[in-house]
DNA sequence: ATGAAAGCGCTAACAT
DNA sequence: ATGTTAGCGCTTTCAT
């Protein structure tokens, strides 16, 4: 009994249409003159089959270029091999370097990257983490919206999908956590600053609803209080990072009696925005920033920072999911990653001598 | 012949795992005693069901924290609303733009994004790639690896999969592409040198292998020809960017009797590095960028660049991908896109006057 | 070693 | 207005 294949127009193409539907097994099985379980069987590397019949299927694959629909496949055995991402923004280095951690490990994994960013808009994050909830992915990284409740995705945790945050916790759930010591790095920051001999430090951070800005102007209060020295609301600044405001909020703080004599900023955006206003300022102040970023020793001085390690983070929240995906089922973790202070000279500006 | 099927255990809860598998739109109709379609329809938004059914299905999918099945939804409906991006890497601020343009565009369709970064790796391009098209993504995004074949995926374009590619072409297949005039770019960015005086100008660019490498050392060949100035080898260097072999090349560079007074550099790391490299330098040579980057004007002077403009390329490429997911069957077509020279200093430093 | 058939969760005729 | 049924393309018993 020899398959009476004549192989052409697998697949009526619809009139004018480019290259419509795929070959499905089904056709590769006709085509093959062997049954469906048997191209299933060669498709999956499965061994016991017949040289003869590998050898039919394989030619009829490569005839019809057919490749396996992986969304049927995982619609049978139920794991989809893909992960939802949703970070703020792509274009920000620290999370730009957060997701290609993550996706590092996913690929090691064999597991698709289903990513997106909220642009801290609520809504938005809300859509995106559904629908990828929908697509049922094998779990979820995400950095949730500041100031807002992801108690939402409550029945999604029950219904197994398991989910860690990354940057800050997510406040209505009880999710696995991986975020920066930003109070602890922040107080690194300015008792170094202190150490060399600054009593008036300015702060700027982002908007207060911020949780990280938060932690990190804690930090900034903590270690002022550990050195005695008074906090001076005139001296802090939290807003969206913009040349204009921050420029504005600065110059007026130089217009104080008692001027700050250097800074310490709570982000990556922060520190960038700053170091240009203080470009056009006359002042030598001292800089701590928080978060490295690219260039921060192409500048003179260098800018000393307090790192974050974001590729830490990607890292340790993928393996943190895929512990939750390969069924561990304990406790909810926090993970509080370290941070360095690298000084590169800004930071080392002496106050000016008193009058 | 009736089956005697005895339904073994379809669901059983595997011992403590979390809540494992979720409600189907089966259990929906089952709880609110109504019938599969009614499930469908109300979930769909179908107008026509009675209030009361409406109500009783809405009531038993809160009960059951019911969420329609995406993947089982497109497996019967053919398209995945879903669409792959495989840039170089995230990290790249380029690459960040771009992919941030096609989120947006995505989010906007209604269309999640696969995403990941290749590394410039041929293999790992090649697994991401079909394991997009494995998943039946709508259409692909691609940066192809350079230097390498992508023949492999004209099986999947024939299949009616639409690729656009970015930033480079592809060898190989026969797809729309959209990419910056990097030829036009540096030749602007080269005459805006020799404009203000340079003959002698350097030029440090990408591996020879890279294709955008190749076309801004055309740009600057041209630039130097239509002004008469002899092309020398000697000044141009070319290798992946890193501060211990462009510090070098530079060196020996400016030992030679008739050193550069000026610098052209072909991508966006290229002009990084030399930029630190530069600081240690006694020479002051002028500069001008292929590609903008953030603190292109936090550095005094500011860094004179020819912009590209990621943003529009991942626009543009989105659009014409979707054109295509859309039906559009035309020939496939090249979109170049313009560069801008930003003028902020470097590259308006004069040559020291000749002895 | 191989094939037939059931079924994953959904939509879309096709009944009623 | 609502339910029944037949698949979408695949995996996986279960026979043979």
């Amino acid at each position: 009994m020899t398959n009476n294949n004549k192989l052409p127009a697998p697949k009526r193409d619809v009139f004018g249409a480019r290259g419509r539907s795929r070959a499905t097994m089904k056709d590769v099985a006709a085509l093959a003159g062997v049954g469906l379980s048997t191209v299933s069987r060669v498709v999956n590397g499965d061994p016991r089959v017949s040289d003869a019949k590998t050898a039919a299927v394989l030619k009829a694959i490569g005839h019809l270029g057919f490749r396996r629909n992986d969304s049927a496949r995982q619609l049978r055995v139920g794991a989809t091999q893909s992960i939802g991402l949703l970070i703020e923004n792509v274009v920000d280095p620290f999370f730009s370097h957060l997701t290609q951690a993550v996706e590092n490990y996913a690929f090691e994994r064999d597991t698709l990257l289903l990513s997106a960013s909220s642009t801290r808009d609520p809504e938005r994050a809300r859509r995106l983490v559904l629908a990828f909830c929908a697509r049922r992915v094998d779990g979820l990284i995400v950095t949730p919206v500041d100031s807002t409740d992801s108690g939402y995705l409550q029945a999604e945790l029950d219904a197994g999908i398991p989910i860690v945050c990354v940057d800050r916790p997510a406040v209505g759930i009880d999710a696995d956590t991986v975020l920066s010591d930003g109070r602890g790095g922040a107080y690194k920051g300015v008792a170094h600053l202190i150490a060399h001999g600054h009593r008036r430090i300015a702060c700027f951070t982002d908007r207060g609803a911020v949780y990280t800005a938060q932690q990190r102007v804690d930090g900034y209060r903590d270690a002022l209080a550990s050195a005695g020295i008074p906090y001076d609301p005139a001296l802090v600044y939290s807003n969206t990072p913009d040349n204009e405001v921050f420029g504005a909020a600065l110059r007026d703080m130089l217009s104080l009696d008692d001027p700050p004599t250097a800074i310490f900023t709570g982000n990556n955006r922060s520190t960038i925005v700053l170091l240009q206003e203080l470009a056009h300022v006359e002042n030598r102040l001292a800089l701590v920033g928080f978060d490295d970023f690219e260039l921060s020793d192409a500048v003179v001085p260098g800018v000393t920072v307090v790192a974050q390690d974001p590729t830490e983070m990607g890292k340790s929240a993928a393996e943190q999911l895929f512990r939750r995906i390969d069924g561990d089922t304990g406790a909810s973790r926090m993970i509080v990653l370290g941070t360095t202070l690298i000084a590169r000279g800004s930071g080392e500006i002496v106050p000016p001598a008193q009058p």
